[in-house]
DNA sequence: TGCGTTACCGAACAACCTGTCTGGAAACAT
DNA sequence: ATGTTTCCAGACAGGTTGTTCGGTAACGCA
């Protein structure tokens, strides 16, 4: 019992409508009516497959992470230092692939609910491999790892944002790892031009 | 001219019961009478101070950016390095004080729109203290500094989220301020317990 | 203290949105 | 070809929005 065509047809026509709208006119001035109209699709058949626009915009992040994820995976292997490499890469191409979804996700629509799931998903990750790396290093970390994956993603969340709402990538993804490679490497600081003091 | 007194007290009024309900119920989920109620004031009178919700919490966002922008400005001059310092630790304990409104905008409610006049306040001061201490000292940062001031606002709003969320202060505000030095100086890789490679 | 001004209240209004429920038509898998 | 499932159009009550009104009460100021 595959799955019906219709069934895909309308989500996907919906999912679309929804990222399309968000972006032009934000979240929460939006109507259901809006996103069926668009999406050409009746009303009814909206509350059939979702409780209201909230679920709709979860549904789509959450499948957004699946994705993400699937990517990420074998990415993890081959990380440089701590978190950053390959696997940040891969984020940013997903980001490019999913531009539009991921600059209403990263601008807070929703009440932040879509970047909260978003964030904790990168958190969670990133903690796990902190914490692997210390124990297979046996290695004392000297910040808590959740800590220290917060202000990782914090860092992350906050240059993909910068990123992908230029029109056109700013900076190629390459040259954005390397420069949170030396972020990581040697701070903030060391970005500024100075000397590190005393 | 001085202001009415009933015009600060029901602004007030609003206020207080649009801080208090948005945490309970997100802000979305609010109608205009749920804070009108809470707040013992007519309907009617709402709309004579305020176009809609939004409006409303925007003027509760300026006000609190004006506020910090107060304190921060004399913090300015003594600060460390690039910007982690002074102002730092005056803005976990504005943080501290006005704990409520700041979990709000820093969830990102009301579509993120606070969030982002907070941070953008941020950047604004950041970048302009970084640009004024290059040229000072006629140094030329490694990067471009606007990039800098965003990931700079990205680590800080990413642990402000962390600090203001617990209950009870999970570190005091002078370590906090002590733990971002280290990342400004050494970077994240550090806090690791890794020595650093090559 | 009294007076003119101004903000508040309560009620009513149309317009819109929400979520649910129909019966019938159309597309589906096999 | 057939039985099943999804889609559609329309209607429904209940709630929300933003505006308007005249009456009442609090205000600043002289």
């Amino acid at each position: 019992m595959a799955e019906d065509r219709r069934i895909r047809k309308t989500r996907r026509a919906l999912r679309d409508a929804l990222v399309a709208l968000v972006l032009e006119r934000g979240f929460t001035a939006l109507s259901v009516e809006d996103i069926t109209q668009r999406a050409d699709v009746a009303r009814a058949t909206f509350y059939s497959h979702f409780r209201d626009k909230d679920e709709l915009f979860a549904r789509v992040t959450r499948d957004l992470l699946d994705e993400l994820d699937e990517r990420l995976r074998p990415a993890m292997a081959e990380t440089a230092v701590g978190f950053t490499g390959r696997p940040v890469l891969e984020m940013l191409r997903h980001a490019r692939q999913e531009r539009d979804l991921y600059r209403i996700v990263l601008r807070g629509e929703g009440d932040g609910k879509p970047l909260r799931m978003f964030t904790e998903a990168c958190a969670r990750v990133a903690a796990e491999e902190f914490r692997g790396r210390s124990e297979r290093n046996d290695v004392k970390p000297r910040i808590d790892a959740d800590l220290l994956a917060r202000v990782w993603v914090g860092e992350q969340v906050s240059v993909l944002q910068w990123w992908v709402e230029h029109e056109t990538p700013p900076l190629p993804a390459e040259e954005v790892v390397r420069m949170l490679l030396d972020f990581a490497l040697h701070g903030r600081y060391w970005a500024t031009g100075f000397d590190r003091p005393e």
